[in-house]
DNA sequence: TCCGATGTCTTACAGTTGAACGACATTGTA
DNA sequence: TACAATGTCGTTCAACTGTAAGACATCGGA
């Protein structure tokens, strides 16, 4: 699969709002964007235009204004990002990350139990599963 | 808390290493790298240096030899980097990201089993008490 | 004694990032 | 109708990144 340039911080999270809008607008992603993230539309702009040139992006003319719609999947995405992070932070060991997770984001019981839901059905791995992944 | 400027992908990669082996020459953190990183002498050389220029690090001169010490906790900045990390890529929700991790690298039993205790573990903690937070 | 290895400190240098500006077209509305 | 909004496309621009090369000092051998 042709590697694409990585997507910088700043353009990972405008990345994010195109997926999780399902394909969005300039003025889409800006009104998206959390409050405390104040960008210039032109900045969101140039950001979606070179998410668009390295590939994660493309987009189309509706009338004068530009969609941008995903073109590739964010599980693709993040498990390069993710993988790259934890080499680098972590040697490549992922359990660190996880046990930073837990320790420090203090979930509620409810995501506690998800997560033993996940682990539990994650025993049974053998591998035969796994990669069919239809959602995000 | 002066608030030290990020350290790039690469830098974070030294830093562990010099986490790792608890304080090391260039050569040192030269020799630790994965085999299949090869990097120059130099090139680690100015790492090291812009981790220290950025607070992550000091130095001391041991004859000619100069050793670089951490100066951040590990923990601070793994902390730093992950939450940023949720935020673009998450939206500062950490759960996605766990699922991943336990979805995408499979663990063996053995680390499931730890993460199961350390799940129970984290139970204890509702939210009433405030943030402690023995280490930062 | 002279050399290569090992270090230090400076400097380089193109590519990427973060963040936006300017010029120009179109359009709904005062 | 003329203007403020809203868009597009191209440009900008300094700082940061990745990766190292040069100049020079020193030291343990052949």
């Amino acid at each position: 699969m042709a590697k694409r340039a990585a997507a910088s911080k700043a353009e990972l999270e405008i990345a994010r709002l195109v997926w999780e809008l399902k394909g969005a607008t300039v003025r889409q992603v800006l009104e998206a964007l959390p409050a405390d993230r104040a960008l210039d539309y032109k900045t969101v702009q140039t950001y979606l235009r070179r998410l668009e040139a390295k590939g994660y992006l493309q987009s189309r003319l509706d009338g004068k204004t530009s969609i941008f719609t995903p073109r590739v999947r964010p599980s693709q995405v993040i498990r390069e990002t993710i993988g790259d992070l934890v080499d680098r932070l972590f040697g490549g060991d992922p359990l660190p990350l996880m046990e930073h997770l837990i320790a420090r984001h203090r979930l509620s019981d409810e995501e506690l139990d998800k997560l033993r839901a996940l682990i539990d059905q994650s025993e049974g791995h053998g591998q035969s599963e796994g990669q069919n992944d239809a959602s995000k």
